[in-house]
DNA sequence: ATGTCAACGATGCGTTGA
């Protein structure tokens, strides 16, 4: 069972890129994030009729997450987090697809920094951990999988010095994240690649893609019983490369 | 600081958010 997470940026400029995506790796679970669309105008026809059932949390102009699975319609359990109601991104979706709980995440990016961007990044990852310790208290089999805007080690980017100051980076942004991950949580690339080095997104400025010069940001965590199942996890990361490609590549994990 | 991209409102291009 291959599940993935893809941040498209603008799933409808992308969605020759998504639609061949799917044909080629048949993944059983995508989720995706900054689709760009309002739930009006996102693609279903073109989704379904390549064999994918979906649950989308649209929003105009900007975020939006969705979770596709291969053959099914997921079943959408939750969209959005508690603790803050009068934010209105479209950032969470939580679904069940056989059995397992899946999550796609868009956590904010948070710069400019210092400000109120920051600190709402900040707020999110607690309200995200808030309810990450809910699915681990039911025991329930989940993968928390998407965007989170967190480099979490010095070895998850092509340069320290370059990132230093960008809120992807900072302290407080780590602490949240590996206070996550500490809740009981397994990191999947970084169990299965645990020097580093891997990178998932790469900037469309300053040649980033040909220097290679990526950092890894898109996380598939999973419950303990799910960890138990995992056999590989890595980066499609050809897809990068590719005509008008997201920034991002879909990045994975295989469970048996 | 930036060699970029997508959506928006509006219809040629500046603003926003990455």
């Amino acid at each position: 069972m291959k599940i993935v997470t893809y941040n498209v940026n603008g799933i409808k400029a992308r969605l020759e890129r998504l639609v061949e995506y799917l044909a080629e790796q048949q993944p059983d679970v995508v989720c995706l994030q900054e689709l760009k669309s309002s739930d009006e105008t996102f693609p279903e026809a073109a989704i379904r009729d390549a064999g994918y059932g979906a649950v989308w949390h649209g929003q105009k102009g900007f975020n939006g997450v969705a979770v596709l699975a291969r053959g099914q319609d997921p079943i959408e359990r939750q969209r959005g987090l508690e603790g803050e109601p009068e934010d209105n991104h479209s950032r969470y979706l939580e679904c069940e697809v056989d059995g397992l709980v899946v999550a796609s995440i868009y956590l904010p990016n948070g710069n400019p920094r210092p400000g109120p961007k920051f600190d709402y990044k900040l707020r999110w990852i607690d309200r995200l951990r808030a309810r990450a310790q809910v699915l681990l208290d039911a025991e329930v089999p989940a993968v928390l999988a998407g965007d989170y805007n967190v480099i979490p080690n010095d070895d998850d980017t092509f340069s320290v010095p370059a990132m230093a100051s960008d809120a992807l980076m900072q302290p407080e942004s780590r602490r949240g994240y590996r206070a996550l991950v500490a809740q009981g949580w397994t990191d999947a690339l970084r169990s299965r690649h645990p020097r580093g080095g891997v990178w998932t997104f790469w900037d469309y400025q300053a040649g980033a893609w040909q220097r290679d010069a990526g950092f890894r940001i898109d996380h598939l965590l999973l419950s303990p019983a799910v960890a138990d199942r995992l056999q590989d996890a890595d980066v499609d990361k050809a897809y990068r490369g590719r005509e008008k490609a997201s920034d991002h590549a879909p990045t994975w994990v295989r469970l048996s």
